[in-house]
DNA sequence: GTGGTCTAGACCACC
DNA sequence: GTGGTCTAGACCACG
């Protein structure tokens, strides 16, 4: 599948997980109405404890963007999007909140930062695979 | 003192004072040859537990930030600013990248990232204190 | 029929239909001797797995509400009714119970417990089909 | 403490640890500010696995009724009595309503249940502990 | 087959 | 000491 997890990241896989999950939802590789991979399938695919995995599915359940359908696995809400795409807006938005603010505070010119950000966005364009590999916090 | 710490922040707050430290390096409020303030009296402004101090500037020792003067207390580096702002450097630039990363991954047009980017930093660039309060992961 | 499965409540379908066969010889909707539709009507009908019927009404054959009639399909047991109603009796008192331990355990006053549960039968006496939708645990 | 989980009910024991937490919230047995038995603590105490405990704890962090302060322990958020008092009345009014539907549906008078209601009431009200044993389902 | 719960035990970071 | 994460393996209910 679309997922890219590293153990050694110091955000917890289920986390991880729930996050790809979310971007997949909003970027359209998962759409509302489709099932997820079941949890042992999962599991084994990425060679991860089947309790983790079913951790991150079950955080995406109380963020309402999976439904448990009984007996028969998990499924994308159809008004999943609308929530992914939010939570994605609200974690990109902070994040660069968090960029910006680390700067000024460690007095990097506004000039500096724009084009730290320009040159970053550059080299991402041109690649062909915009998948990053580690993200340290 | 211009420290800001969060105890329920998800980074730690030894932590937190660490790149509060590197960030008022970088941007002169702490300069090279200055005395910082000792673990006992920060610890009790702060109202921090002493040993949390204590590892902070032990972690900045080690980045030879700060150097231990026999017992009159920790002193900045003459040398720290060109190391702070490496630090500070990369530090923005790896967050920089987060975000980029999280928002390709998840649909977001370059064009979109990029009005976010500058409607954060005309935020910014219009207030006078730019401390940020909340730091979320 | 008479049936409002949901299959997304955390009571099991299975149950569910069990539950609501009782409820409806209890009231009359169903008397002694008539026959239930068989599974595989049932079955299309609420667009469920056989099975899942197949278990209610096996169920329901344990709890001698049911007569497997040979070769005809399933009839509600002439003396079903008396059963069905120390059955609801004690449903309906257990879950009161609870509903009244929850609330003494929790702090609220008698007063304010009988006055929500006046208003609640005010509610619903007003209504004219008493059949509730969501039933949550 | 004031625990009382049943291993055999069909309700998880961490979520029974979860709703005894609130109801305790809610009658001021446990007050804003004050810190909840440490996960080790209340696992030897009411001899379950640790994990239970840290899973009911963590869902009432969700739920914002408990803060985790780092190396000390969870603290009852001074906030929480609000939304536990507002859990309690959802969760007893759903439960009046879920015996109402049942009790009307299987045809049983509006004076019998009241009457059953009255009388379970009235049991309870001369009791000394109202502490209910088992909660079946 | 599916997810849900629980146990046992391990290791980590933080204070 | 504290909570947080993860693994391994078990059992259950549901469809």
């Amino acid at each position: 599948m679309f997922f890219d997890i590293d153990p050694n990241d110091d955000v917890p896989m289920y986390e991880q997980i729930v996050r790809q999950v979310k971007l997949a939802v909003t970027n359209g590789l998962l759409q509302g109405g489709q099932m997820v991979p079941s949890v042992r399938h999962l599991s084994k695919e990425l060679a991860i404890n089947p309790n983790t995995i079913a951790r991150a599915y079950q955080d995406l359940q109380e963020d309402r963007v999976l439904d448990a359908v009984r007996g028969r696995g998990m499924m994308v809400r159809k008004d999943a999007i609308k929530r992914c795409t939010k939570a994605r807006n609200s974690m990109v938005e902070e994040t660069v909140r968090r960029a910006l603010g680390d700067a000024l505070a460690g007095g990097m010119s506004v000039e500096e930062l724009r084009k730290l950000f320009e040159s970053e966005l550059a080299n991402r364009a041109s690649q062909s695979l915009p998948r990053r590999k580690h993200q340290t916090r």
